[in-house]
DNA sequence: GGTTATAATGTAAGCGGTTACATGACGCCG
DNA sequence: CGGCGTCATGTAACCGCTTACATTATAACC
């Protein structure tokens, strides 16, 4: 019976570390030592275990381990509902970073049937994870709340204001001030500006990044140019529907502070007969695949590496109690066609605006 | 606080079962029964419990659940590696029925560090998950050799031959069938195609589409212009430089058998001088949201309606042991401009060329 | 009223590991 | 040769729940 002939009915027993324990004629200490690998087995005795475990096919107990062991070997992660397609590479990151380390990762999204203080508290149930990735929200406000004690958290991509949470960032003000800057010098002066929702860390920083450029550039900032989006392809394409409908001429350039919003807003001017760059310039942020084929300028922002970055602290943190250094990452400018001024476009031009650091 | 060696900070004992039990003066049996909700528990009783866990912000231990009750509450997801950004919609999918079931979802990635077996093998592990949701992959053989009697595994969008898993698939030969037909009507009668990886089940499933077509249609099948790709976006550039290279004649029409081959092929194509569809057209398949903007006629696959399958025919064979019946979804051509023959294309016409069932 | 079905609760034995502590074998030393 | 430190292994008490079974209170019946 060495092949997998189909049990009808009965359910196969897994095997537990006792079976193991008694075939090998340990007992279940040495056994659960041999597999757990913290303590010194001999030899010989390894080998007898290992024979018999590969025998039964044993596999330890998740559940076992976690209740005993006190660790799951598993990272939560929490995404944010309006992710759609950016927070894949956060995952991928995240993903890569723990499998390499051994852990497993528990993907949660906010969404219609969960909230985030719903999400976090199932997810801060004993044994459940054994460290907490939550990406940026825009009601960060009441983690802080949490009883956070026994768990690690992460929060990655923004902060929690009186909060001493380690944070994992990018830096959304010196990308911001890139963009500007580099709207300038293609010789566009009445930028308007497209931002997310109210509250959201990100659009915050970057409205501020914009604001500081602005300054600097001697550019007086037109409060009746700040749009609000909510950061999806339709709340995009709906400003630019109310700027079109206002009667307003057009600006020399907009910022969209995520690409999405800027695909939906470039199909909707294009839909009004409105021509990318030549009737108004474009920008967004975070420079999604279909930003490449758009042609549409944009900042990278480094997703996949917040991830990596995010797991890796939270492996640390769990294996040896090591205290993370908060830090935010660069982003990349880059410059494509959708952004030209009045002088031409040098398509394909990538810079680096801000230096990694604190 | 000496951060350095003993934990100094009172990290606060998570409150137990026992601890309600003893506040609410009743038995540890009834306040799992107040929690798990599977026995009748008096009003006044349950009030008593509930009020006591609210004063110890008391909450179940995961660990303890899954060891006691044998259930995680958890549904395991393996993707390939090669699912960039496509996986995500699936993953959207499982975690939405997921979250309405009280379920969370476990998401791995076949990478550089963990193959699929070793995934699988993880995940089997007894309180792991409750379900597993593998999706298609290359190298299917080997799943039907697991030990997974005590689990039931669902297989989305590909078949192991010789398994009896439940599948959640979709229509590949019809899309590519009606993909076919539909280049035929534009007037291509060269037609070149890109298949995916060797053995890949949605690679050959396209394929005998094609051929099927091919048959009906009464064009002879070229093996010559039967390309062989990787579904990579590289791939796809590769295989345009090894046709073009070649000082082979263009065919009227190349069909790739993803999104991804066809955007790596157009960019290859374009940058080689040649136009889409002037030269030559260009399909591809999945309907990726890049395909919208970049006018590529695709066939619209149900990846997230999969995903919600998929975690719904788990969460039933869980919760009330309900075998599902095997399904395979609809496809939908999505007809674009880079398809255009001579007469013209009608850009933005959609046709559902197969009918749902077994 | 006595008997019995029914509902609410308590008792305690697991679930399958981990780990503090005890034990015994062995080598080394004065 | 007795004492002692080391190392490998065994013993058994948890970890924090679930649940079969026992118990008691209450309702229902003849």
């Amino acid at each position: 019976m060495a092949d997998g002939t189909i049990t009808s009915g009965v359910s196969k027993v897994q095997p537990t570390l006792y079976d193991v324990s008694r075939l090998s004629g340990v007992s279940s200490a040495t056994v659960s030592r041999v597999f757990s690998g913290k303590a010194r087995v001999s030899e010989e005795v390894r080998k007898r275990v290992m024979d018999a475990a590969r025998q039964l096919a044993y596999e330890p107990s998740h559940a076992a381990r976690a209740l005993a062991g006190r660790r799951t070997q598993t990272l939560g992660a929490i995404f944010p509902e309006i992710a759609s397609g950016f927070y894949a590479d956060v995952l991928a990151g995240i993903d890569e970073v723990a499998a390499e380390s051994g852990f497993d990762v528990l993907a949660s999204f906010v969404g219609k049937r969960r909230s985030r203080p719903e999400l976090v508290k199932r997810l801060l149930r004993q044994g459940r994870v054994d460290a907490l990735l939550v990406l940026n929200l825009d009601d960060s406000q009441d983690l802080k709340h949490e009883s956070i004690d026994h768990l690690p958290i992460i929060l990655i991509d923004h902060e929690i204001p009186g909060s001493s949470l380690p944070v994992i960032g990018m830096d959304n003000v010196g990308g911001a001030e890139a963009m500007i800057e580099h709207l300038f010098e293609q010789g566009h002066r009445r930028i308007a500006l497209l931002t997310g929702p109210e509250g959201n860390f990100d659009s915050d920083q970057r409205l501020l990044g914009c604001r500081r450029a602005f300054a600097r550039l001697g550019i007086p900032l037109d409060e009746a140019l700040v749009l609000r989006g909510a950061f999806t392809q339709e709340s995009g394409a709906a400003a630019a529907r109310d700027y079109l409908e206002s009667g307003r001429a057009l600006p020399d350039a907009i910022f969209c502070f995520n690409d999405a919003m800027a695909i939906g807003m470039l199909a909707e001017l294009r839909r009004a007969g409105r021509s990318v760059p030549g009737d108004v310039a474009l920008a967004g942020y975070d420079n999604v695949e279909a930003a490449a084929h758009l042609s549409l300028t944009s900042v990278a922002s480094p997703m996949r590496l917040m991830g990596q970055v995010a797991a890796r602290w939270a492996v640390d943190l769990i294996t040896r109690n090591e205290r993370p250094v908060p830090h935010r990452l660069q982003v990349r400018l880059v410059v494509r066609s959708s952004s030209a001024g009045k002088h031409g476009s040098r398509g394909g031009a990538v810079r680096t605006p801000s230096a990694s650091g604190l």
